[in-house]
RNA sequence: GGAGGGAUAGCGAAGUGGCCAAACGCGGCAGACUGUAAAUCUGUUCCUUCGGGUUCGAUGGUUCAAAUCCAUCUCCCUCCA
């Protein structure tokens, strides 16, 4: 079956939803950790599971040039394949178009994207209909619209142009959409022009979509300029479809996003930073590796539920990323993914108690410190 | 006893008259990271009151100038007796 969203309750423009899917219904606003190569870095589904976890992401560039769709295919799908028996969306290669296709005008064409692969070099070209038939093979349970992210700044004619061919991508995918299991989301660009924003959100809807998702942030603006890229796309997005802020996932912006109107967010940073020694907390962000945590046998964040919090200390996990043990990295990630998986918990909690901007201002005060003041 | 080779910053290792406070790697210290080409990248790493000061096993010498040339000494390695 396709997802469906009940929205539940509101707080300003934030809402409390329900996203029922072919493994179950969980709550909005919801964080998906990252896992690009059938896996999210350093952790079993298990331990996903155990940060109470519920949509996890996974990638139909990087599984389409290994091990290929087929062999994704013949496993049983995705979730089998992965053994994760939860809701998993594939981004499309949109991003990829971003980070991989380096000639913006000679790699991205009407037709489709050329890209060198990043593991040999040979040509590869991916179209809008190709990943959608790769991500019904993958068998995910939320398909991503082929898109261009588009990088900032750009100026406004590559803006616009960018945006109508996302959009007749769009069409494109929706036209050869064909796993009955599978929604699909269309995606909102525009870049940083709210003229466009409204155009593609507008445009985007009439296609009719069972979500829609916000692109195009987090790829070097500054924090206003994202907010404002928000507040252009979703004022024109459908009450009773969930909304996907694509890629973001710092804890302000998670905040930030949800007082917005988001129902759903993605992000690697958690593990990613977890991986450079890093660790989400209450008081900020911490890096591990630091000398002053040499001899901290306290938990990474006091309070925290997360089994690495409930097992270990600082020095400890800092021993093991001194040393590059993966086991460090692991208990780093259980510990930011549950971080960011315990703020949206929180984040529903007060959309319910209607005190969410009074959450904000309690979370930012402890998360920046010294830095609130100047923040404001 | 004889013949060679060597000693360079925390470690390894370049450099063999001026462009050397000394490449590079590791280690150390710090920073960055937002739909993962990322277990990666960047900065920094003798002392300093930022003017400068003191370094290349030790001491003495040659030279306008020495990590680099010469002498002696100390220690280490290889081979011969």
């Amino acid at each position: 079956m396709k997802i469906k969203y009940d929205l539940l309750d509101t707080c300003g423009r934030a809402r409390l939803g329900k996203l029922h899917t072919n493994y179950g219904s969980y709550d909005t606003p919801m964080f998906m950790p990252v896992g690009t190569q059938a896996t999210v870095k350093t952790l079993s589904p298990e331990e996903l599971k155990e940060c109470n976890s519920g949509v996890i992401l996974s990638n139909t560039y990087h599984l389409w040039l290994r091990p290929g769709e087929d062999i994704v295919d013949k496993a049983g799908g995705l979730h089998k394949f992965m053994n994760y028996d939860g809701p998993i969306l594939t981004d499309s290669g949109g991003f990829q178009v971003f980070s991989l296709a380096h000639n913006k005008k000679k790699d991205i064409v009407e037709e489709g994207v050329h890209f060198k692969s990043h593991l040999d070099g040979r040509k590869l070209f991916l179209t809008p209909e190709l990943s959608i038939q790769i991500q019904n093979k993958l068998d995910s349970d939320i398909a991503m619209s082929f898109d261009e992210c588009i990088p900032f700044p750009v100026d406004y004619e590559y803006a616009k142009a960018s945006t109508e061919r996302t959009l007749r991508w769009a069409k494109r995918g929706k036209a050869v959409h064909s796993n009955p299991n599978q929604s699909l989301f269309g995606i909102v660009q525009g870049s940083s022009y709210a003229d466009l924003r409204e155009y593609s959100a507008k445009e985007t809807v009439k296609m009719d979509f069972d979500g829609y998702s916000i692109g195009g942030t987090s790829v070097g603006e500054d924090k206003e300029t994202m907010y404002k890229m928000v507040d252009d796309a979703i004022k024109f997005l459908p009450e009773d479809k969930p909304r996907y802020l694509m890629g973001v996932g710092d804890p302000i912006d998670i905040i930030e996003g949800v007082i917005r109107g988001v129902d759903m967010f993605d992000c690697v940073l958690p593990t990613r930073l977890a991986r450079h020694g890093n660790a989400f907390t209450r008081n900020g962000k911490i890096n591990i590796k630091n000398l002053k945590f040499k001899e901290d046998f306290t938990p990474i964040e006091d309070g925290c539920d997360c089994y690495a919090c409930k097992h270990y200390t600082k020095a400890y996990i800092r021993h093991l990323i001194t040393a590059d043990e993966t086991f460090g990295a692991r208990l780093l990630s259980i510990h930011n993914i549950r971080f960011l998986i315990r703020l949206v918990e929180e984040l529903r909690v007060a959309i319910k108690d209607k005190t969410l901007l009074e959450y904000r201002e309690e979370f930012l005060k402890n998360y920046l410190g010294d830095k609130y003041e100047s923040n404001k």
